[in-house]
RNA sequence: GCGCCUGUAGCUCAGUUGGAUAGAGUGUCAGUUUCCGAAACUGAAGGUCACAGGUUCGAUUCCUGUCAGGCGCGCCA
C-alpha cells in the first residue's frame, strides 16, 4: 500500500515538473507514514516540507500541486492538505478489507516477506561459559537472540543459529579443580575450598555422580593436594596463584588422561543442563560450536600464523601482542602470554575468521553490554586478516538488574549466589518469560522485580495478547453450542458491512502486521512486534465488548468472524515468532 | 580520567529513523455483567521529554556542553 502511493506522488511529481508546474529539482526518497491520528485519515506523506526549500515554494503550495496531478486510483477516497503541507490520504473501504482476504489465504505465511531471501546470516548467542547453569542475566540474551533469529527467518533470511561453547581456557580448569576438591571431600579427605573456586551446589552433584561412577579413582591424599601450593586468600595469599597451583597439582596427580575425563564429566553435565534449559525455554540452537575444537585443529596457531603473515603481531615482555590501536583499539592486545599459553582473544579471533569463511552473508554476535569494550579488536583483528569486518554486527543487550521487592539481588556464579533460569521459568513460566525478556529494546537497562513477576504475574501483558486468542477460540466454542457454524465464503462476501469504527481500527491494525516484522527484523528490534500484539490485543478487547460476533443477521455475523478469524491468526503469527504459545482456553 | 549505553507521567516502558495536540501498562479515583469469558471495557487525574545552547519550515529524536545512573578500560573469560 504504502509502494503504491510513493509511486502514485512520484508519477505527480514528475508531471508537474515537465509541465514546468515545479521546478527542476532532484526527488528525495519519498516517504509514506501511517498518521497517530484518524483525523489525519490513513497514511500522510511530508514530502511537500522537504521539497519547500529547494523548490523554493511554499509547502503548501506544493503539496497541492501534488494533489492535482495525483493519477486516479481505486484504493484512495480522500486526499486532504493539512498543517504545514502534510498531503494525508484516507483509503477506501474496499482496500481496507482485504487485508482479512490476505491472512485467511495465507494462514501461518501471513506477514512473512521476502526481504532477506537469498541472503544467509548467523547469530551466536548466550554462549555462556559451560561453569554453571543459565541464570537470569542469559535469559535475556536467548530470548532476545532467538526472537531475532526468528525475525529474520520469517523475512526470508536463512539462519543459523550457533552456541559458542567456552570449553577451553582457565574458567574451565578451575570448574574441573572444583569438582575434583568436591570430590575428594566426599571421599572423606579434609580440605579448605579455595576461595576462588566454584562453590555452587550443581558442583557437589557432578562430584557425587563422579564418584558413584568411578569409585576412588580419582582420590588423593588432601596433604599430597595441598603440599607446596601457596597460601589462599583468607590465609593472606593471593587466591589467583592458590587456584592455578591447585589446577597444575590436579593434572599433575591425576594425569592427563584422568584429567580429562574429570574435566569432560563436569563440562557435559553442565552443558547438557544449558542445553535442556534453553530447549525448554524455546530458544534453539543449529549448532554447538567447541572453542576446544578450534584449539586442537590447529584452527587457533593458523590464525596467529595468519597475523604475524601480515605483520601485526610484535613481541613484548615475552608475549605476544597484536597492533589493535592500528584499527582504532584503545590499546594493543596480548594474543600469547609469556607463558605460552594463547588468549581467549586468540580463540575468537580465529572463531570469527571460521564464522566469515563459513560463507555468511552477515555474522550477528548478541553480547552482554559488558563486552562492549571487546568489539573494537575483534572486528580490528578481521581487518587485519583482510576481512570485511562489516559483515560481522555486535548487538549489545543490557544487563536485567533483578529485584526482589525493592532490594537489589546480588549475583554471583563464582559464590553460587544467582536466581537461575529454570528458577524463574518454574516461577513465573516460559510465556511469560519470554514476552517480559524482549517487551524491552535490548539497549534500554532493565528492571526485572522477581516479587512482581511472581506475585502479580497476572497483570503481565502475555496473558493479556493470549486471552485475546482465547477470546476468539472461546467464541467459536460459544457458536458450535448454539447448533451455528462459520461461513467462510459468506464472510468474505460481506466484508463491506464492517463499517463500526472498532472494525476499521482492526482491520487498520491488521493490516500492519507485516510491517512490523518487517521492521522489527530488520532493525533487529523484537520489541516493537511485542508492542504491536499488545496494541492488536486492545483494539480486539474494545471491539469484543462494544459489539457482538454472533448475532441473527447473518451476513454481518459472518463478516465478523470472518474478522476475528483473521485477528486470531495474526495474533497466533505473532507470538510463534517470540515462542510464546497460543492456549485455546486459558 | 577515557570509551560505550541510558535519562520521557508516582513506578515500568513505547515513541514509526526529524513531523501534526508526546502515548501505553501499572498505581490512584469514578464507572460498566439479565448479553459470545470481567485475565475484559469506559472515563478522570498525572509531563519544563534531566539541564543549557545549536542546526531548520519543524527537535523527545541530530550536534556540542553540563549533571545523574549503568557498564567497560587484565598476559581473566
Amino acid at each position: 500500500m504504502k509502494d503504491q502511493l510513493k509511486n502514485s506522488i512520484e508519477l505527480s511529481l514528475k508531471a508537474a515538473i515537465s509541465q514546468q508546474i515545479l521546478p527542476e529539482i532532484d526527488l528525495p526518497e519519498i516517504q509514506i507514514e501511517r498518521t497517530k491520528d484518524k483525523a489525519h485519515g490513513d497514511f500522510a506523506c511530508n514530502i511537500a516540507m522537504m521539497l519547500a526549500k529547494s523548490a523554493k515554494m511554499n509547502p503548501r503550495q506544493i503539496a497541492s500541486t501534488i494533489v492535482d496531478n495525483l493519477p486516479e486510483t481505486d484504493f484512495i477516497t480522500d486526499v486532504t492538505i493539512a498543517g504545514p503541507g502534510f498531503i494525508n490520504f484516507t483509503l477506501s473501504t474496499d482496500s481496507s478489507i482485504q487485508v482479512v482476504k490476505d491472512v485467511l489465504a495465507k494462514k501461518a505465511e501471513f506477514g512473512l516477506s521476502q526481504v532477506g531471501a537469498g541472503k544467509s546470516v548467523q547469530v551466536e548467542f548466550v554462549s555462556a561459559n559451560p561453569t554453571g547453569p543459565l541464570h537470569v542475566g542469559h535469559g535475556r540474551g536467548a530470548a532476545y537472540g532467538s526472537v531475532v533469529s526468528s525475525l529474520l527467518t520469517a523475512t526470508g533470511f536463512k539462519v543459523h543459529r550457533e552456541y559458542y561453547v567456552n570449553d577451553a581456557g582457565r574458567q574451565m580448569d578451575i570448574l574441573a579443580t572444583s569438582v575434583w576438591l568436591r570430590y575428594l571431600d566426599a571421599c572423606g579427605e579434609n580440605l579448605t575450598f579455595p576461595s576462588n573456586g566454584y562453590k555452587g551446589d550443581y558442583v557437589l552433584d557432578i562430584a557425587d555422580s563422579l564418584r558413584t561412577e568411578h569409585g576412588d579413582k580419582f582420590l588423593h591424599s588432601a596433604m599430597q593436594v595441598f603440599e607446596g601450593i601457596a597460601a589462599d586468600e583468607p590465609q593472606g595469599g593471593d587466591k589467583e596463584l592458590h587456584i592455578d597451583g591447585l589446577i597444575n597439582k590436579a593434572k599433575s596427580l591425576l594425569g592427563d588422561a584422568n584429567y580429562r575425563q574429570l574435566f569432560d564429566s563436569g563440562l557435559n553435565s553442565i552443558l547438557t543442563d544449558i542445553r535442556d534449559d534453553l530447549a525448554d525455554f524455546g530458544s534453539d540452537y543449529d549448532e554447538w560450536f567447541s572453542e576446544r575444537s578450534l584449539v586442537e585443529s590447529g584452527a587457533v596457531e593458523k590464525a596467529i600464523e595468519h597475523l604475524k603473515s601480515e605483520n601485526v603481531l610484535y613481541e613484548k615482555d615475552g608475549a605476544w601482542w597484536f597492533k589493535s590501536t592500528d584499527y582504532g583499539d584503545e590499546k594493543d592486545r596480548v594474543v600469547v602470554r609469556d607463558n605460552g599459553q594463547t588468549t581467549y582473544f586468540a580463540s575468537d579471533i580465529a572463531y570469527h575468521l571460521n564464522k566469515l569463511q563459513r560463507g555468511f552473508d552477515e555474522v550477528i554476535d548478541i553480547w552482554g553490554s559488558d563486552h562492549h569494550g571487546y568489539i573494537p579488536r575483534v572486528k580490528a583483528s578481521l581487518t587485519a586478516m583482510k576481512q570485511d569486518e562489516n559483515r560481522l554486527k555486535v548487538l549489545l543487550v543490557q544487563f536485567a538488574v533483578l529485584y526482589r521487592g525493592k532490594e537489589k539481588v546480588a549475583m554471583s556464579t563464582r559464590s553460587g549466589q544467582f536466581v537461575t533460569l529454570r528458577q524463574l521459568r518454574d516461577e513465573v513460566g516460559k510465556d511469560a518469560a519470554r514476552f517480559f525478556y524482549v517487551m524491552r529494546g535490548a539497549d534500554q537497562h532493565m528492571d526485572f522485580d522477581l516479587e512482581l513477576a511472581k506475585s502479580q504475574s497476572n497483570d503481565n501483558p502475555v496473558y493479556y495478547v493470549q486471552y485475546a486468542y482465547a477470546r476468539v477460540c472461546s467464541v467459536f466454542r460459544q457458536l458450535a453450542e448454539r447448533g451455528l457454524a462459520w461461513d467462510e465464503q459468506q464472510g468474505l462476501q460481506n466484508l463491506t458491512k464492517l463499517t463500526e469504527e472498532h472494525e476499521q481500527a482492526v482491520l487498520t491494525m491488521l493490516a500492519r502486521y507485516p510491517e512490523i516484522v518487517e521492521s522489527a527484523a530488520l532493525n533487529h528490534t523484537p520489541h516493537i512486534l511485542a508492542h504491536y500484539l499488545t496494541d492488536l490485543a486492545r483494539d480486539f478487547h474494545t471491539y469484543y465488548n462494544a459489539h457482538h460476533f454472533i448475532i441473527d443477521e447473518q451476513d454481518l455475523s459472518q463478516a465478523r468472524l470472518s474478522l476475528i478469524v483473521a485477528v486470531r491468526q495474526v495474533i497466533a503469527n505473532g507470538l510463534a515468532i517470540l515462542g510464546v504459545s497460543t492456549p485455546e482456553s486459558m
